[in-house]
DNA sequence: GCCGGTTTGTTCTCGCGTTCACAAACTTCT
DNA sequence: AGAAGTTTGTGAACGCGAGAACAAACCGGC
């Protein structure tokens, strides 16, 4: 089941240590601009915001790339994440929705760095058809089976309102999407072999909320004070 | 340490489960809206995306709001935990950095339909204050400390180019903001007292890349084929 | 060639979160 | 009132991730 071939990484990286890979990259990267040829786990583990134990032992489940007594050689590690997490490939993604955070989006300058091309922009508003956004015309939504096939995209981007998300996300399915990025307050409901990942802005408000509420009323100068 | 008064909230809510609080807050609102008065743990499992023995354990840290042999009482249930996450207040947010993002956040009906009030918009660029985005003006980044004082803002919001979020975080934390959203691709150094939440978007792609890379080339039908 | 200093890779332990399974409690029907 | 049927709240087992601590490996000097 979870079997792979010897040959092949048959290893399987945490879920915990993935989601980390890309900040680790972008602190490598940071370096490598700043002319850094060679760091620590300690200078790279301070530079992404973690633990230099946890930045070793995540860097282990990709093998031995480090030089004990040395440390890491920037641009050879930089190239094995970004390897291995699948960024040195292109990656064509579609945005669906094209409101005020799918402009936001499709103007992110932060995807194409990274391997991520938008090969098409969607909407149902036919009022929008008009539109370019980011050098890319705005397109009707029932061209998604063919935008999909033709460009073998594989990743979905959704930004509608949240009434919309599901049927978004159907039509994505059934076009050969098997990874989507929903940022519609909705819960999506799919197929098993298709991921989904959510970003909700207004949960992570809500989340600084609830610890902003118990950290008490309003700290003078901002530790918690003992009650009387 | 973390000793509170008895008669004030002493239960602590495992972090896991704050963040899953708003997502039940947005299902009860859902089926609010769709007139049902009552609902099983089943029933509000599946409208979460989560299974109905994790929601039921998340629902006893704040209390036993439920009835055995009926279920919960879909308002009630609502409003407690809307107490519990702070949302029955109204929070005062500003937002730094208004570029692409920054507009689609503060156009975003999400925040204000939660509690979460936008007082200012800030920028540092000139060029942009004359701007008005969904009705707020938008102010030089120097009016920070007084815009906090004068609202009793704590919820800062980070939407900034990566070279600019630090300065920012800098500014807000000596401001008196103690919880900080950050859009920028940066990690950021605050003091003890401090939260930060992150949202990234293009970590979040790149998450989606790895496992996309393996599940195969491309799936003819979605499962994974068997190598030779 | 050997020794001291440095840094990685790994082992071990601990705590948190998830899930199962079941007793307690409530409703309804007879 | 009692029994049958539901559904909650929780105790217990299990797995994953975090962090500390240490052995293995490498570099440089003598």
């Amino acid at each position: 089941m979870t079997e792979r071939t010897p040959t092949e990484a048959a290893r399987d990286i945490p879920e915990a240590t993935v989601a980390r890979l890309p900040v680790y990259l972008r602190a490598l990267t940071s370096l490598a601009e700043a002319g850094t040829a060679t760091c620590s786990s300690e200078e790279l583990a301070t530079a992404a915001g973690v633990n230099s134990a946890k930045l070793r032992k995540d860097l282990s489940h990709l093998g031995s790339y480090g030089t004990r007594g040395v440390g890491y050689d920037v641009e050879y590690l930089r190239y094995q994440i970004a390897r291995e997490i699948g960024v040195t490939q292109d990656w064509p993604v579609v945005i669906v929705g094209i409101g005020n955070l799918g402009h936001a989006l499709a103007n992110f300058s932060g995807f194409r760095s990274r391997g991520f091309r938008v090969v098409a922009l969607l909407d149902a508003d036919p009022s929008r058809h008009a539109e370019q956004v980011a050098g890319v015309d705005v397109r009707p939504f029932s061209d998604l089976a063919a935008i999909v096939a033709e460009h073998g995209v594989a990743i979905g981007v959704i930004s509608t309102p949240a009434h919309a998300a599901q049927d978004v996300a159907d039509a994505m399915v059934s076009a050969g999407i098997r990874s989507i990025l929903n940022f519609a307050p909705a819960v999506l409901s799919v197929p098993q072999g298709v991921d989904v990942r959510k970003v909700d802005l207004s949960i992570e408000l809500q989340i600084l909320a609830y610890h902003e509420q118990r950290k008490g009323p309003a700290g003078l100068d901002g530790r918690l004070e003992a009650p009387a």
